[in-house]
This record gives C-alpha cells, sequence and structure tokens, in this order.
DNA sequence: TAAAAATACTCCATAGGTATTTTAT
DNA sequence: ATAAAATACCTATGGAGTATTTTTA
C-alpha cells in the first residue's frame, strides 16, 4: 500500500465518480481505477459499490474513509510539527549560568528568547561556577552557557557580551583604604578572602593570576563561592579579595571600599558559550535574537 | 511523498543505520539512501545527521518520528476498523418488527445475534405493521423486518420462520360458542372487531380474505391495533374475530373461546424479510446466523 | 584502513497513458 | 443512446540494483 492509493480512495470517496476524482489528481481514469482495485485486494474488501452510473461507499470503505482522514491529518501534523522543531519554534533550550549572569544578562535573554519562541521550553539552570559549565557544555548536557570568557577549548565557541573589570576590595579601615591606587605587590603579606579554587571559579584565578604577576601567591584565609558572601568576609576584616567592579554597584556597603588595580589591565569577558556543531536549532535561534540586540 | 519513504525512515530512524535498515526492507543501500533524501528535500529540512560511522536523528527527525509512528498506528486501525465493518463485526443493524414477532422471533434473533456480534448497534423498531416495514425495507431505513409473508414485491426476499394458523374467536356466552368448528358462512350477518383496514395489517387481510372467500364482507364495528385489544373486545361483546391461534396460549382468558375454521387451511408464514442486494454485512451475519439455528 | 554512506550508472518493473469495450440507465 | 467504469495494450518514468568513490573515526 503507497499513499498514492489512499489519494485515490480519497478523491473517488469524496468526488463519488472515478472520473471527476482522476481529473482532480491531474491524472487519466483506467490508472485511478486500478489503484483503487489494489487497494481492494489489498485489504482483501471491497471499498466502493461500483453502479456504473454511480459510486458510492460500501460501509467497510466509509469506515476506512474516516480512518485515513484520520491518518492524513496525523501525517499533516507530523509534517507541521518537524517543521517547525527544524525552526527552533518547538523544542527545549538548556541555558547554564553563573552567578554574575544572572544580575543582568540572563533576564534580558530570557525574556527576549520566550517572548519570539514561547513554545522552547527553557531548562535553566544555575548559578554554577564557569568551569562546570564547560564541562556540562561538553558533555552536551547544557546547549548554551552564560559565563565568563575565554574557555580555552577549541570545542567551544564565544560570544563575548559584557566586559567585566576587577578592582581590589578592602575592609574600610585597613592601612591601605586611604590610597587611591594599591600597587599589588604591596598586598603580598596580606590575608585574602576569596572564591573557592578548583573548583571552576574563573573569579578566583584571576586573582591568583594577578597575584602571582605580581609576584607571590595570595594567602588565602576564607573561601566563599558567592559574591554576597565573600563581600561579609572583607567586611568582618577577614582579609582583601579581588572582586568584579560591578559588585560596587550592586551591593553597595559603606564598610568595603573599592579600590583601582596598579596596573588597571585586569579583566575577563562574561557571555555566551556553545558547543561548536551543537545542532539545536533553538540554541540558533537564540544566537540570532542576541545578535539582533548587540547590533541594536 | 509516498508510504515507502515513510517507511523507510522508519526503518533508518529505528535501526540508526542505512545499511541495516535496506536489510530489514529488503532492499540495497543506495536506494534507500535516496528515498530519505527525497523525503528530507520534501520536507525542506534534515531528518538525519550524517557522520559516517553513525547515523542519528535531529530534532525535527525525532518530532517527525513520533508523528510518522502515530500515523502508522491511526492507519493500521483504520484498516482493521475497515476489516471488521467489512465482516459484520461492527456497524449496525436496524430491525423493524410486527406485535406477533416480539413474542417469540424477536427476544430469541436479537439475544443469538448480540452474543455472536456485540459491537453491532442493533437498531430495533417497531411494533409496526407489516406493511409499514416492507416499505421501510423498501426505502432502505430498514436492514431486516420481522413480519408475516409473503410479502409481493420482488425487491424483497424473504424466510419463512413459523407458521401461524388462524381460529375464529368468540365471547364466551356467543350463541356459537358451543359447536366444535363454525363454518365461516354462519358468521356473514355478525359483528366482527378486527385490526385496522388500509394501513397494511396482514391479519386484517387476512380475516377480509377468508370471509370474502365466505362469500360476505365482514362488518367491522371496531378496530383495534394491538392484540390484547382485539382480545378485549371480544371479551366485551362487540364482535368475533379471526386471530391467530397462538393468541390462545399468550392471552388464555376465560372469556374468549377459540374454535377451529372451516376450512381450516388459513393460515400465513411469519419470518425475516429483507431487500435484495442490501450490502450490511451485518445483515448477512443475521441471516446465517439464523440458518444456522434452523439447521439446529 | 576499514566500515558506512554517497555517487554514478544501468535496467526493468510498473505507473500512467491511449484506445476500446462493456454495462447500466 | 449515452455516460461512466472496466479492459487491453503500450510507453516511459523512476525505483531499485551494481559498481565505485568518498568520508571519518
Amino acid at each position: 500500500m503507497e499513499l498514492r492509493h489512499l489519494r485515490g480512495f480519497l478523491a473517488v470517496a469524496q468526488e463519488q465518480s472515478f472520473t471527476r476524482a482522476a481529473e482532480r489528481l491531474h491524472m487519466t481514469q483506467p490508472p485511478l481505477s486500478q489503484r483503487i482495485r489494489e487497494l481492494e485486494a489489498e485489504l482483501g474488501l471491497r471499498l466502493f459499490e461500483r453502479c456504473t452510473r454511480s459510486v458510492h461507499l460500501t460501509r467497510a470503505g466509509q469506515v476506512f474513509l474516516d480512518g485515513v482522514q484520520a491518518m492524513f491529518s496525523q501525517l499533516d501534523k507530523a509534517v507541521a510539527a518537524s517543521r517547525q522543531a527544524d525552526q527552533g519554534e518547538i523544542g527545549e533550550l538548556r541555558v547554564g549560568y553563573t552567578g554574575r549572569a544572572s544580575h543582568h544578562l540572563l533576564p534580558s535573554l530570557v525574556l527576549a528568547f520566550h517572548q519570539r519562541y514561547p513554545d522552547v521550553l527553557l531548562d535553566i539552570q544555575g548559578p554554577h561556577p564557569t568551569g562546570a559549565l564547560s564541562e556540562q557544555l561538553i558533555a552536551g548536557q547544557l546547549d548554551v552557557a552564560l559565563c565568563f570568557l575565554p574557555l580555552h577549548d577549541d570545542r567551544i565557541a564565544t560570544r563575548g557580551f559584557m566586559r567585566c573589570e576587577f578592582v581590589l576590595a578592602l575592609p574600610v579601615n585597613h592601612r591601605l583604604a586611604r590610597q587611591a591606587q594599591v600597587p599589588l605587590a604591596a598586598l603580598a603579606r596580606e590575608p585574602f578572602v576569596g572564591y573557592p579554587a578548583n573548583q571552576g571559579f574563573h573569579l578566583r584565578e584571576v586573582m591568583d593570576a594577578a597575584c602571582r604577576a605580581a609576584g607571590f601567591t595570595p594567602r588565602v584565609v576564607r573561601e566563599a563561592d558567592t559574591s554576597q558572601a565573600l563581600i561579609c568576609h572583607i567586611l568582618a576584616g577577614m582579609g582583601v579579595s579581588i572582586i568584579p567592579r560591578e559588585l560596587e554597584r550592586i551591593e553597595h556597603l559603606d564598610g568595603v571600599v573599592f579600590k583601582a588595580l596598579e596596573p588597571d589591565t585586569l579583566f575577563l569577558e562574561h557571555g555566551l558559550a556553545w558547543l561548536h556543531g551543537n545542532p539545536n536549532p533553538a540554541l540558533r535561534n537564540l544566537l540570532t535574537l542576541e545578535l539582533g540586540e548587540a547590533g541594536a
């Protein structure tokens, strides 16, 4: 059985005539008659009562007609759904993010994407350290991550979105708090607080790298995995730290002062990362959408 | 698009391999690859991600797979349902009957048919006069009638089921009630009660014809369209009548006596009637079933 | 390099067309 | 007598096969 048989059956059933049905199908009558005969032979029953002058469905034909119409509508639905899936209009997008992203990038991205693609399920997971996100990308557990860049893995594509500059954060009563700028080397013997080491926190790696460049290894007396906790530790006088400048705006606390570093070239990009060749059409849509925003 | 494309798609999706899918379809790999390419071209999207070493579905392909499987199951259902309809295992059987049939034939027929064909809806209409039933048969409003025979219409086929003999019914205090047999001619001046005239009641026609044969036209003083009512009229002394002998058993009343007629050859067949060429498979099944019973 | 899909080509089965007959109104 | 479906026959498209190349793990 082929769809051609079923299309022929539909046409004859609806036109109540082989000749008219053949016209509708842009063919001649004899091969259409043959199609129906083949179909009847395969089913082992008569679908039409032929009276030379008129053609009408048998009981079995009526029942078959209902079923065949349902089948074609099911086929149409399958085609339409696969088109939508291909266009990324339906489906799922798994988004991971770092704590930094949750303040600006994540909300605006989610809002814009969901407005344009309301039928794509957004599976948003986080906050996680950048390192964890990049592992999830590579493992295929995430479609896109909002994290620090670069990621140093050529399987991962990225797009920077905002520049994240770093400053020194001191308790307000710290001996260095009066200076306008603090040379990093001056902190060699200071106790530090910082994000956890060896857990994929780019923010920690930046601090360690900056200190190494200044000729010392920071003595980290306390670790914390959120900015809020870290600021509290500084407030409590447990140590100093190197943190994103934007925390100044977000946390705006009187007990902590922010000092530009010397040199002040310390920064990271924050943006989107995804696996090269990830075929999820929803990801492509996200990137296009986001590009449109960036262009505006 | 043809089913061959969809069958090929299913096979490749399930086997995750063109070569194995081709084996399963008893064909070679190149034409199967072509089928899939044609399908993808028609849909305007990729269904499979080919990695030479492995084949797997795209998002659109996964969605399409679900839809296509649903489509095939719908097609299977359509085929199965049309087979059932063809076999008369599903559908409808419209049955009409006369008052006489409701005592024996109708209940046993309905019971036997419904046990064997529980999914055929029995639309039972009646009681109606035999004439009305035969008109409904010819108009295609009924599939089968349980009525008096013969019907004198060569579009109608019949099968006798029971012989219905007629007797004279008199009030117990009637002047002729003492005689063993009553010659019909002796009733020429009697008041009669009977079924309605000109409404298709064979029972009435039998009475009129018998009287005509005896040389008179019965003076019918009261008409009734049920046996019960007729018996009551006789009981009340309104007149005599010619009625089916079996009423003696069914009504068994003391106030009415039943007398054999002279000659006692007055009878009708009662049985099934249906339209020649009625294609309802359920009707064929009823006739086969009933034949089986008669043969037993 | 080996296994699997894609490509190139060939062929024949069959879908569809043309001409005609049959049938029922 | 006529209109519509069935039948008979023919043609050519295209579906499937064989041989080969390409690709990537």
